[in-house]
DNA sequence: GCCAACGTTGGC
DNA sequence: GCCAACGTTGGC
């Protein structure tokens, strides 16, 4: 099982609203990254566990978790030109972008700021400190030790 | 294929 | 609201 942050802005889709949607499961759409959008095609996996990461607001930190439902298919917004997502190079046989389903599993005890993630040496490598603008980003099963003992988690 | 211009992200 | 980082675009 891998794990991921999974980056959001609350005002756009926040973990409550994960939680609040049908059976806590949640599209997880508009990747327009290259690099984004080639881990969530290649790597992530039914099962591995996302972090929720909340981005864009006065404390940034990561609030919860989710698990992979479904694998990546293709992403029904670049083919729909209504949308603000819409891409109209990408072509139903070869889509340019992916998208993955996501299913609630909980709020940490204690959410962890980005302050606290940029004072734990622990965690000095984690992506998010060098690429913050990717918005799906590995994380390594030591750093989700760490950050499930700093976000009050039981050890699993 | 280089690189300048431009747009977006996201912390502060 | 500012600005740094960085990805994308497009002229050459």
């Amino acid at each position: 099982m891998a794990i991921w942050l999974l980056k959001t802005e609350p005002a756009e889709c926040s973990l409550d609203d994960i939680r609040a949607a049908t059976g806590g499961v949640m599209r997880w759409d508009g990747i327009r990254n290259y690099q984004a959008r080639n881990l969530l095609r290649d790597a992530v996996r039914v099962g591995d566990l996302c972090l929720i990461y909340h981005a864009g607001i006065r404390e940034p930190a990561l609030v919860g978790s989710a698990e992979v439902l479904r694998a990546a298919y293709p992403d029904p917004a670049q083919f729909d030109a209504a949308s603000p997502l819409h891409d109209p190079a990408s072509k139903a046989a070869s889509p340019r972008w992916f998208c993955i389903d996501i299913r609630y599993r909980e709020h940490f005890p204690r959410p962890l700021t980005l302050g606290v993630i940029k004072a734990t040496s622990a965690l000095a490598a984690m992506v998010l400190l060098r690429q913050g603008r990717l918005s799906v980003q590995p994380v390594t099963d030591a750093e989700w030790r760490v950050i499930a003992g700093l976000a009050g988690m039981a050890p699993a």
